[in-house]
DNA sequence: ATTATTCATTACCGATCTGTCAACAATGGG
DNA sequence: CCCATTGTTGACAGATCGGTAATGAATAAT
């Protein structure tokens, strides 16, 4: 067997991320990454292959590390697990104000790219179903319980609609109050969906 | 007086406009811009001074043209007014796909830049005054009739950031039938804040 | 120890990027 | 007609872009 290699692919892959993550990809150059990863640009080569490929990677790693365990804690947690996920995106606005700012990071790749790449629209479907499905699993338990104005799948979409259009807020830098306050229409319209269950 | 300009700024504007929307900033080299002003970057650069430049004054050519227009039909019309925006954002989405999938430019470019270029953050701002501001002056006029249940300023709100999230859903290549169903559940929530007047 | 294989390092490649400069053309006032 | 001023043109500059080739080092099996 052969030499084997001095640097941990997963610690490079998370400098990366959170450097797509904050600053976007074509703003950041292959040295921003050999800075975040002390990695020379040969190795990151040798490793990933491209630039693109550093990004699918790394998207890869967000679902994995980020979105799937952020959203584990609202499955079939009912209205109030997807509200509490309202109230601590607020309070992450409010308390690590450079962590908001960057957003998400797939929903700022499906901006950047669009449909343009399919390898990108794929995983923004992953990303799609994972945030939708956390939602539609939360309020359906109420449901089954008929403490639900409504059916569950047309709320969680409405959910996710409202999420996105929360991150998309934030990034253009809009003041905290109204941050805030939106977040609290968006808890509203979940708990407006409550009901006592029929006896 | 000295020789006058052979083109007209305007037209040019629009074509930037057109080319940093489809096509994002970054993403765009003054090539791009030659090509569709047809004219050649030395001429740009005597006329804008830069390419930032040449994005804010997109950007202002935009708010003025697409985003003026659209939403004073909005103004004052009630909560069939705000829904029937979405009807027609569903619309587009169906019978226009290549400019639905262009997205907004003042959406784009907020999550492009962020809140880094306070040239863009205060014309983010302007923005979505304009929208918000729409879309709560046209449910006010319902509101002063008691036909709407709850606050216009919250609703137009909600509107807003649901408009932001199917931006960016469209953006990211979600099909159309999920596009439809956003929409449709947009406008319900619209309606469903919808009563009877007392009397 | 030799060798095959992979890793690490440095220097470098061509292409492309934004932006500029110098020469020339066109205009209107004197 | 001449001149000051501005527009137009094409070539080009300096930097940076993503990506690679070549060389030497480290490993484990032989």
């Amino acid at each position: 067997m052969p030499r084997p290699r001095e640097f941990d692919t997963k610690e490079a892959i998370t400098s990366i991320c959170d450097q797509f993550w904050s600053n976007g990809y074509e703003t950041t150059g292959i040295a921003d990454l050999e800075a975040v990863t002390g990695l020379a640009r040969a190795r990151l080569y040798s490793a990933f292959g491209s630039k693109q490929e550093m990004l699918y990677q790394a998207i890869d790693f967000y679902l994995e590390t980020r979105i799937d365990v952020i959203f584990s804690r609202v499955d079939g947690e009912g209205i109030a697990g997807v509200a509490n996920f309202f109230r601590t995106f607020a309070g992450i606005v409010a308390k690590q104000p450079e962590r908001a700012e960057m957003g998400c990071l797939v929903v700022n790749s499906m901006i950047e790219f669009g449909r343009s790449e399919p390898e990108l629209v794929e995983r923004a479907d992953r990303y799609r179903d994972r945030v939708r499905g956390a939602f539609r699993s939360a309020l359906e338990r109420d449901a089954a319980e008929g403490r639900l104005a409504g059916d569950a799948e047309s709320l969680a979409d409405l959910a996710y609609v409202m999420l996105m259009g929360l991150y998309v807020t934030v990034k253009g830098g809009a003041p905290l109050d109204e941050i805030n306050r939106l977040c609290g229409i968006a808890i509203a319209v979940l708990e407006s969906w409550r009901v006592d269950p029929k006896r």
